[in-house]
DNA sequence: CGTAACTTTGATAGCATTCAAAGAAGGTGG
DNA sequence: CCACCTTCTTTGAATGCTATCAAAGTTACG
């Protein structure tokens, strides 16, 4: 009771998040509060030239931009978590990503002009407005910006890929299991508890966006859950044993392997399991 | 047989491709020959400094560069065909995309400082060897770099983006459709047929860029090519009709769908087949 | 000409979706 | 403050799509 009150209240205001600065103001960044927020790994700070980048304030369900809409700045989240959704031509939804502090939002709207997907706050945010042209003039003034930018756009194909693989290499149960260990990561990052947390999305947001049901994020859940790796609260969840999950991420062998490993686990695992074959024993395998 | 003779001869040389300059040379090309293969849509011509940048020759089933390998310079494919493969830390791979001329690799290796994906070619290669530095200082000089730049790394994430979509929400059919209708796109851009073209790459390849098994490739060709859609021979592919696979991709609904469309194509789809239920019967749902 | 790589096709199994329904949580208005 | 409604979540049963296993056919190549 006390604990979920607790998860609320931090889930709206970002108690308990480290590097806020003490001189900071809600309505605009310098360039180097903007920097540290984007450079993951800070390298020698920036001089203050007095520029300053205003801050959007987004409610709970407002959009922050809509596919379509002109490209007119990229979005640096400050605090908060949103989702980014496409819509297909056919109008099906599909969740991107989930940008929280330190994500960029809009990179992909450069060369097509316009937004390719809607930004959505899930909770109350404070996202950096930074005009494209403006930080691409200053990268000709101000030292370090320049190659900044490039890591950022590098950043998030990377990223991309890790989707790209978990999308096209992994079973329902590891999507889940990564998808819990990118979480634990990117919350540890803003230095909240890397071990418990509560996810700001619907059973269905984390569905589209790792490829897969609700029914069956819920099902990957419960059964993780039952099988002690991890505790499950309504949107609360604990972690138990990551090393767990982890290992969980290299077992399937989906579309190509290679020639090599020639261990053939889908029959040794089958011989190995005592349990009686009955469906959706999702819990036995991962016990096992 | 005299078509694929033909066909053959094509592959390994590429023939038949416009936009070759006339006054090019196969060991380097100036700048404003690379940004005309970089920009799809030319704006203004830059002047031609005298800067010029080195090629590089691969030969079939050699490697550009691996992942892992510091990374130097940026590849922007002049001739040919090549895989990016990534390895994952179990030892599987997934190819990421079929790089052809214009296209640009590397571009999510510089934030990491090294390649994340191997780069080997299916069959000969030019490729422009853009060491990262070189051409950001270029921006600095050259009006229209900086923004190139940008643009590219933009259309990158573009592109993986809709890759994302393809695994994330569409059957192991619309994913076929999907890449043929795409390296149809690719091949009409390069000035060749729009309906007709030789893949470079095997079955496996193939299932491994989708996500799906080389199994399902082959025998959703075959349903699509009974059905009337497309004709097959070995590697050559022909269209037959672009707009019925089109359709193909606007039919799943997988995972998250609004609220809108309560069209219930499931059910309509059954009542409407006449034909018994039969495993495998990919075809006839498609003819349907 | 024989071997290796690639492709096709069939039969079977398994995992994820679909359909269905009940339970829990959060918000609203009386 | 509670009833009511909507949204979200969980769980079950059955279907279906794709993977897996297997084998034959084809092509390429030495």
């Amino acid at each position: 009771m006390q604990a979920k009150l607790i998860s609320l209240h931090a889930a709206n205001s970002n108690a308990g998040i480290r590097n806020v600065d003490s001189n900071c103001n809600w309505a605009s960044v310098r360039l180097p509060e903007l920097m540290a927020l984007l450079d993951t790994h800070p390298s020698e700070p920036v001089a203050d030239t007095g520029v300053t980048f205003s801050v959007r304030r987004v409610k709970p369900g407002e959009t922050l931009c809509r596919a379509g809409d002109a490209f007119e700045a990229l979005y640096v989240v400050r605090s908060g978590f949103l989702k980014m959704v496409s819509l297909d031509p056919v109008g099906n939804e599909q969740v991107l990503s989930f940008p929280m502090r330190g994500d960029v939002i809009g990179l992909s709207s450069l060369e097509p002009g316009h937004y390719t997907a809607d930004a959505i706050a899930l909770d109350s945010c404070h996202v950096v407005v930074v005009p494209f042209d403006r930080i691409a003039n200053l990268s000709r003034s101000v030292p370090g910006i320049e190659r900044l930018l490039y890591t950022t756009f590098s950043r998030e194909l990377a990223r991309r890929q890790r989707v790209i693989r978990l999308l096209g290499m992994l079973s329902a149960e590891a999507r889940v299991a990564a998808f819990l260990l990118d979480m634990s990561e990117r919350f540890a990052r803003l230095g909240c508890s890397r071990s418990s947390f509560v996810l700001r999305m619907t059973r269905e947001e984390i569905g589209s966006y790792l490829g897969i049901k609700l029914e069956t994020v819920s099902r990957t859940l419960s059964a993780l859950a039952s099988a002690g790796l991890i505790a499950v609260d309504r949107r609360e969840v604990t972690l138990h044993d990551a090393p767990a999950l982890r290992s969980i991420l290299e077992q399937r062998t989906e579309p190509g392997w290679g020639r090599r490993q020639r261990q053939r686990r889908a029959s040794t695992d089958r011989s190995a399991s005592t349990a009686p074959v009955r469906p959706q024993a999702a819990a036995a395998r991962i016990a096992a």
